[in-house]
DNA sequence: GTGAAAGCGCTAACAC
DNA sequence: GTGTTAGCGCTTTCAC
């Protein structure tokens, strides 16, 4: 049994090699023979080595420490939970490490120099201290163009949950308004054009990328109901059914509704259900978050997400491989639609 | 604005002192000058000198860094998220910083000392890597006494969410029994005397030590409904349904529910309604878990919770302070009551 | 109150 | 293929 620390030396003496014959075979170098490497690592089971992070770092150009860059106020839009555990999984199979840490956006008034260097004050007491490997930028600050200059000006490499063509270009970030395209396009292609967009309270700029997506598909079916069924932001449940009730009232209604939040699809279902609307025969309903409660519902509601854990880890797993190959084509986003009962073909008449 | 990396070395030269004068400054030693303090302060201001995290823990004995545990496969049971934010401010605040990871619980059938060193073994590639300076223990690992005691035995600093009273002792880990025990008090305190308890089917351990101190306070309040009401743990919204409509059929039937899981709370508030049972008035509901789906229902659903977020710092804050002073008093357990309005006075008749 | 010296455990660069 | 040397940036210990 090893007791408080066994180094690279004690090993090394135990095998009758040099210290560097055994950083060699823990880092998996080539050039070693069989029989010295089977002896190590004979000598490294036996003892119970394990590398110590910190004097790997000190010696050598890597830290084996990833950090996630979640921006201060804005862990309420992020299933960190889920993608801690996605992280975790992708780093300890390489033998890595992962660290979140939160930091302030730049002030919106900022131009983009003054905002890049604010960037870089605030970053410095974070990478410095850590020195990571590689730092996976959450959103929404993965459109916030000073941090990435920032940090590619420190030559600290970085990765987004996804990359988004912008202009022919492969950008870094979410493309949200694909994803709301993607949303639409579901609802269009079961017939309907009267689809109601209901943006949540959380992020503006997200709410109005998204926005943009869902006009640019209806624009494209040929319809005009994103001009009028583009609501407010709806904070609360109360308020969701406020808006539903007011949407649902009139002759000429949505036949389908997009909602930004679980709560907002759920408010939706259960005002229909009380104006005897029957869901999704008169009403369909996406919801753009997943929850439980969906699915618990009755009926269930559909959804159409982006898989957060699943992008976290590939992101993790791009950082750890170094696959520096630019204009790769991975980190592409592939969002998941989870079918349940509310989403059907548009009514005949409407 | 400084580049990649200034040392500790680069401040000392811009300031004419030694490293060490440095050194002390940023520890915050007593025995520095009023006038090198400042001239290192200013020096470092200038500089945007930051302490380089490995090499800190590779010269001293302290890391900066704490580790909180996660039992494989349980992290679904965790607010990990809220956890992670809670911790990463208490660390921040101190210079400190968190990591997560991922360990198996020792296989049921061990003996104490095999568990131990299984233990040992499984913890020795997590914690000899980083060598935190504090573990926190998350549950259900908190009530593995094996865990706690081959972390004492490597001489690594633990903390729990929080400690209960065994036997007139402290120990570590949360008290369910008294959590679920304060759950059916409420109720208790309300006049009910027909609780029924639904356990979720997540951690059955968990669920059997709530189950006792529910049956405390039941036994105590002359009650004889925990030998009829205590259910079969409920895995989905369906399964709860099923059990609602058991229970609520017959004349004689709970006027209080506790459940485990809010999905069970809301599937009770469901039935109920569509047997005509009003809700508080006919059935009071109590869920052990809090989401924001509880605020939706209507009527709310009342949730008494442990506020993990809040533990955890305490828990991260405790090991940074190495508040070693044993049978502390802090860190105890205190549960929060959101009322809201499933919960209710009982009816006169029952 | 301050500084000098010695290392922490590892890897990079170079020699052999 | 293997060993040797020289640090990485800090804290500790001890001398002044």
């Amino acid at each position: 049994m090893a007791s408080q620390s066994v180094t690279i030396e004690d090993v090394a003496k135990a095998a009758h090699v040099s210290r560097q014959t055994v950083s060699r075979v823990i880092n998996h170098a080539t050039n070693v023979s069989e029989s010295a490497r089977e002896k190590v690592e004979k000598a490294i089971e036996e003892l119970g080595y394990v590398p110590n992070l910190a004097a790997r770092r000190m010696g050598g150009s890597r830290s084996y420490v990833l950090m996630a860059l979640i921006e201060r106020g804005a862990a309420h839009h992020l299933p960190l939970g889920e993608m801690l555990m996605a992280g975790l999984d992708e780093c300890s199979a390489n033998g890595y490490h992962i660290m979140f840490e939160q930091i302030a956006a730049p002030s919106a008034a900022l131009q983009f120099s003054e905002a890049e260097a604010e960037m870089g004050r605030v970053l410095m007491p974070i990478i410095g201290a850590v020195q990571p490997d590689g730092v996976v930028i959450l959103p929404p600050l993965d459109h916030c163009a000073p941090l990435l200059s920032a940090l590619k000006k420190r030559g600290v490499a970085s990765a987004c949950l996804a990359n988004r063509q912008e202009f022919g270009r492969t950008v870094p970030g979410l493309d949200e308004g694909a994803f709301a395209q993607t949303a639409a396009d579901r609802l269009v292609a079961l017939g309907h054009r009267q689809i109601g967009f209901v943006p949540g309270a959380g992020d503006r700029q997200r709410s109005q990328r998204r926005i943009e997506g869902y006009r640019r598909r209806l624009a494209e079916a040929g319809s005009r109901a994103q001009r009028h069924f583009v609501a407010e932001p709806v904070s609360d449940a109360a308020s969701a059914r406020a808006l539903a009730r007011e949407w649902l009232t009139p002759t000429i209604r949505p036949t389908a509704i997009i909602t930004e939040t679980a709560e907002a699809a759920l408010a939706f279902a259960q005002v229909a259900r009380t104006m005897k609307l029957s869901v999704p025969h008169d009403l369909s309903i996406l919801s753009l978050e997943e929850t439980p409660s969906l699915a618990d519902a009755t009926p269930g509601i559909s959804a159409l997400h982006l898989p957060y854990g699943t992008m976290f880890g590939r992101a993790c797993e791009k950082l750890i491989k170094k696959e520096q190959s630019e204009g790769e084509e991975n980190l592409q986003q592939a969002c998941v639609f989870v079918e349940r009962a509310s989403t059907g073909k548009a009514p005949r008449v409407v």
